[in-house]
RNA sequence: GCGAGUGUGGCGAAAUUGGCAGACGCACUAGACUUAGGAUCUAGCGCCUUAUGGCAUGGGGGUUCAAGUCCCUUCACUCGCACCA
């Protein structure tokens, strides 16, 4: 039994002392720069998930500098946020104070653990140095025009009087109290992302992100190309254009359908004879919750707008107008021209309501059903007889364009990014309200607009940010004309602090500029990013989007952010269930450091299975790791004094180098340690080993165990710390045994195993195979049909 | 509905990419040492069978000398997105 309490505090002091971790940015080394999303400095303290995914980073990363690498490893804290705001509110303090005492306990937490964080980059969203870039960076995209204000809908929770995010607000009900979330609407600042859809595309090109999360960015994107075309209408000059992906189904529309929201509908208010009937259905679907109003298997409702009626452009036809909450304001024109034959939306809409349905494309029974797929089109005019759509696509789109009732339209599902947030402890958005003047930027050399120092504050009943009701900071003149003004008092949400950090953390100390041109030459991409699958869509187009900006105005040298972006699986509770208080079965870092040593704590998170899928927590499995690294500490008095391998390990040394190294690139960490356990097995089948032995085994545990390691290498007499030395090498030559047993196979079926020299020709093998007693009672008198001959591994005999 | 993924002993999982299924660890069983064992060591451990052997990677079918791995089909679960025109 090792004390790995003195020893790991020693260590971590010895590590702190030395600045072993701290990256220089001017370094003539190569760079590698290891991200792990920075924590949200939570009450409940630092969670075994943590841990899996620091540690693995970690391990890179101490490998990385063993090789020779400058590795810029970081930590800071992403600190605004509502469970910060609440617990002050309800405790009367600060909240800043709240958050300082977290930071301190996470912070100990993670040092507890021996990650090799760079700490003197640290910082958290919240300090004043760092969010007064925030803001910076939010006047550059005002100045830019990619930030407008504009009406939107807010979730609002009426019990907790708050305003909700979106996330927060899932399935209609608020996360918090669980009741039902109304709509209001209110004047909110917009950041132009929409403009950046196809960048954000295009961009994953230049990512090495894993597929699933690729594919999240792309949906979530959501491109679509097609067409929108302009249907004339009868009673007013005017048309009413709608986005379609299937233009060649024009001569099969029978309706139309615009969203309840449709700015026809007060536009043309005069000629709709049922005026009342359709704002009563728009009320009515506005009173729907988010599930009701999304819920593909309800039955279609809708009105039918008397009085105004469309002209179908390639057949002159008269076509009725509906409204109906399946199409929505937010994506193409918010009308859609619908074609019952051919979508499954617009059929079960033609059903209920009576409309005629028209086959344009041949192949299915539109009695029953729809029909989707390819085919013949007919009753269609010009493209009556082509059977390919792409061709039919682009005639009819041609068609359009040369007599100028349509063009080609790409539309994306990406949305602009609301940026107000109805809260005290985010990042003021620095921006005033005059009479005069309007909306005016803070100058910047006033930033940051900090946060008024008070300790007591409540939520309005307004849907107001808390800050509108302190009146002193509220107060202010206008950077333009000297005037009084009003500041904005709504905040930034806490996507904005973490799409920009991993720059910060490059010069996290520079006061003239968020972080120097050098230092982003210097470190550029970030080359591996970790974080929850969670963030795969929202945090990450955020981020991406925001430097894409800043690219594009020449504020950072380098068009992507991050080049390559893994997930970590949850380590759920012992019960396969996700951890939670309330299920009883969180388990804390901080006993398991306290029991079992940080090293086995990695060790146990490293070995419990693939780094991408969840994990349930054993206890049991911590132990026996406990148990690997005791008998890794009583090996050293086992040991010889020579500088060489043994003899008879030398082959296995090599082939475990090569392994552990393959594996902790590629993040199989499971399998490097499985072969360590290998080695040290080996190694107590034998009276002694080596020193050299020995060395080069805790130079490949060390990453993932670094305490131990360093603490046996000094026990040994090394000088030099293993976190100075280079990383272990194997000689390609010694990774194959003289001999190696050759699988006889009898019809496919193992029959016998044989001990054979590795340069032995096929002929040998075989030979040999047919040697064995075992084999001869499965051939003896039947006939050979063949001899299957693997080099190196197996002969099969066919008889038959 | 669309997209992605998973399914292997009592449990967590391996399997050099078509070549001995179950490495490594946990749990369990027996034994040794012990005043004691939640320490350590030794041996065993997929199922059936006395051994030879037979059967096993969610189910069914196929390709192949050979399939956890490739193809078809089917079931179950998980996660994204979701009336996106």
């Amino acid at each position: 039994m090792y004390q790995f309490n003195k020893i790991e505090k020693k260590w971590q002091q010895y590590w702190e002392e030395h600045k072993t971790f701290e990256a220089s940015n001017t370094s003539e080394k190569e760079k590698f720069y290891y991200l792990v999303e920075f924590p949200y400095p939570s009450g409940a303290g630092l969670h075994v998930g943590h841990v899996r995914s620091y540690t693995a980073l970690d391990a890179m990363a101490r490998k990385k500098r063993m090789m020779g690498y400058n590795v810029l490893y970081p930590i800071g804290w992403d600190a605004f946020g509502l469970p910060a705001e609440q617990y002050a509110i309800k405790n009367h303090i600060h909240p800043s104070e709240a958050v300082k005492e977290n930071i301190k306990v996470f912070k100990k937490q993670i040092q507890d653990l021996g990650i090799s964080f760079d700490w003197s980059r640290e910082f958290s969203t919240t300090d004043p140095d760092y969010y007064k870039w925030t803001q910076w960076q939010f006047l550059q995209f005002v100045k830019h025009g990619m930030a407008y204000k504009a009406k939107t809908e807010i979730n609002w929770c009426p019990n907790c009087k708050i305003g909700l995010a979106n996330e927060e607000a899932e399935g209609g009900v608020c996360e918090r109290c669980g009741g039902p979330i109304e709509k209001r609407e209110k004047e909110q600042w917009m950041l132009k992302m929409s403009e950046y859809a196809e960048q954000l595309l295009e961009g994953l090109e230049e990512t090495e992100f894993l597929d699933r999360i690729k594919t999240a960015q792309i949906n979530w994107i959501g491109k679509s190309v097609g067409a929108e075309v302009n249907f004339k209408l009868k009673e007013v000059e005017d048309a009413l254009t709608v986005f379609t992906t299937r233009c060649d189904t024009l001569y099969g529309v029978t309706f139309m359908v615009i969203s309840p929201e449709h700015p026809y509908i007060e536009k043309y208010k005069d000629c709709i004879q049922n005026y009342d009937e359709v704002i009563a259905y728009r009320n009515e679907a506005h009173k729907k919750s988010e599930i009701e109003r999304t819920d593909m298997t309800k039955e279609k409702t809708g009105v039918k707008i008397n009085g105004l009626t469309g002209i179908n452009p390639v057949t002159g036809e008269e076509v009725e107008i509906w409204t109906s909450d399946y199409v929505l304001m937010s994506y193409g024109t918010g009308a859609i021209m619908a074609v019952p034959a051919h979508d499954d939306r617009d059929y079960a809409f033609a059903k209920k309501f009576n409309i005629p349905i028209i086959e344009v494309i041949k192949g299915g029974d539109i009695e029953k059903e729809p029909y989707i797929g390819d085919g013949e089109m007919v009753n269609s005019g010009i493209l009556n007889g082509i059977t390919n759509k792409k061709e039919a696509i682009e005639k009819m789109l041609h068609y359009l364009e040369e007599h100028k009732i349509g063009h080609k339209k790409v539309n994306y599902r990406l949305q602009d990014w609301v940026f107000s947030r109805q809260r005290f402890w985010g990042e003021p958005i620095p921006m005033v309200y005059c009479e005069d003047c309007g909306w005016v930027p803070v100058k910047e050399e006033d930033l940051p607009v900090t946060l008024p120092n008070v300790a007591s504050y409540e939520p309005t009943d307004n849907g107001e940010s808390p800050l509108a009701k302190i009146e002193d900071w509220v107060h202010t003149t206008c950077s333009n004309c000297g005037k009084k003004a009003r500041r904005e008092t709504d905040t930034m949400p806490n996507w904005a602090g973490s799409s920009w950090y991993y720059l910060r953390y490059m010069d996290a100390h520079n006061d003239k500029e968020f972080a120097s041109q050098d230092a982003m030459k210097y470190w550029g991409m970030v080359d591996y990013y970790n974080g929850g699958m969670e963030h795969a869509t929202r945090h990450l187009l955020y981020a991406r989007f925001w430097h894409r900006f800043l690219y594009d105005q020449g504020f950072v040298p380098f068009k992507e952010p991050f080049k390559k972006r893994v997930a970590h699986g949850m380590i759920l509770g012992a019960n396969g269930e996700k951890m939670s208080k309330s299920k009883g079965n969180v388990v804390n870092p901080d006993d398991m450091v306290r029991e079992y040593g940080a090293d086995a704590l990695r060790t146990y998170e490293m070995f419990i299975g693939d780094y991408a899928s969840d994990a349930a927590w054993s206890e049991n499995g911590l132990k026996g790791c406990k148990r690997f690294l005791d008998r890794v500490y009583r090996m050293k008095d086992h040991l010889t004094d020579e500088d060489t391998y043994t003899p008879s390990l030398e082959i296995m040394m090599n082939q475990t180098i090569k392994k552990v190294d393959e594996d902790l690139d590629n993040m199989k960490y499971n399998t490097a340690v499985s072969a360590l356990m290998i080695l040290l097995n080996e190694f107590e089948a034998k009276e002694t080993i080596t020193k050299k032995d020995y060395h080069t085994f805790l130079q490949l545990l060390n990453p993932i165990a670094p305490h131990i390691t360093e603490e046996l290498n000094e026990l040994c007499g090394y000088q030099v710390a293993i976190s100075d030395t280079p990383w272990p090498s194997y000689d390609p030559s010694k990774l194959e045994n003289d001999t190696f047993q050759l699988v006889v196979q009898v019809n496919g079926k193992v029959r016998g195993k044989i001990e054979v020299h590795t340069g032995a020709t096929k002929e040998e093998m075989e030979a040999l195979a047919f040697q064995i007693e075992n084999v001869k009672t499965f051939t003896d008198g039947k006939e050979i049909v063949k001899v299957i001959t693997i080099p190196k591994k197996l002969v099969n005999i066919v008889v038959k």
